[in-house]
DNA sequence: TATTGTTATACTCTATAACTATA
DNA sequence: TATAGTTATAGAGTATAACAATA
């Protein structure tokens, strides 16, 4: 199809919408265009609360993770640890976490949420609910559970994969 | 639940893998999941061929649509036409690509794909077309196509609701 | 030796304002 | 005056190497 040289050339006077059906036959290009939409969408909502999606990310897990130390945080959410730091800096210098010395490693932190960054926190994820709503508005219930099954299929098939080749 | 001062503190001595509940009751964080590898993937197999997933996507739109311009180019991957301008310097460059002034509208160009191009996108596009194979390597057919339904309608209607907002 | 957090650095992607030449 | 492409620039996000403190 690509090789076809009899391709129409596009009218001048009116181009018409840019054709994407190559590009629309991968599933990979439309999570990309999905996700572009999301991502856009959330930071937009999350902007107010000065959160920024890595920073609301962060700040859900260590509230739900008393004592977690950066180096987990980072690959719960695929950070690499240089940039996670960047991240909690400006977190705590905000004051919505702590960092405090493991007694039993002192190479390691363990992060808490400040009661801030608690009610922080609780807003960002009424956010994000609202966020969802407005994202499954088209869908149903067992769509968005079809969905979520797919999605969590192909991450763990890729990422076996990515591994089975080290 | 974030506000549950009952949350157990983690223990200092088997820390166990990080709890992410809250953030995986929205399709939003399972999309920008499975989005991250995906876009790792497929970097990694179209870097033997000099090409980034950006200047990818540009050359399989300009291959399919002659003699498109580049703001029409720009608008449909969703990128800033002062973006655009350094993707095309780099496909003109390396030979892939052409830019002709329209007679039409001296303003804007014509954008097409050289031979060279022609044979860079197709061994292009086979690449990408592994990629989903290894993409869906966990799913039916009827879940590619429910798949693909489901993004359309989040992305069509995140868009709606964003231009209602205006 | 290996690991945790850190610094420095660089590259990509994204986003905005202002310029030029044409319409 | 409006638009197409451009320049300059700045902010995120991402990635790697090397270091100090600690295990």
């Amino acid at each position: 199809m690509l090789g076809d040289e009899t391709l129409r050339r596009r009218s001048v006077t009116s181009p018409g919408p840019v054709d994407d059906a190559v590009l629309r036959q991968f599933a990979g290009y439309h999570i990309k265009r999905a996700h572009n939409v999301i991502r856009s969408d959330l930071r937009k909502r999350l902007e107010p609360l000065g959160l920024r999606i890595s920073t609301y990310s962060c700040l859900v897990l260590i509230a739900e993770n008393p004592d977690v130390r950066q180096s987990e945080l980072a690959q719960a959410l695929d950070i690499e640890r240089p940039n996670m730091v960047t991240i909690l800096d400006e977190m705590e210098q905000f004051g919505w976490i702590r960092r405090a010395r493991l007694a039993t490693d002192r190479r390691a932190y363990a992060l808490t949420v400040t009661a801030l960054g608690k009610r922080l926190c609780a807003k960002a994820v009424s956010l994000d609910q609202q966020h969802e709503n407005c994202l499954l508005a088209g869908l149903t219930d067992k769509d968005k559970k079809d969905l979520i099954r797919m999605l969590n299929i192909i991450e763990d098939g890729l990422e076996t994969q990515q591994d089975d080749r080290k």
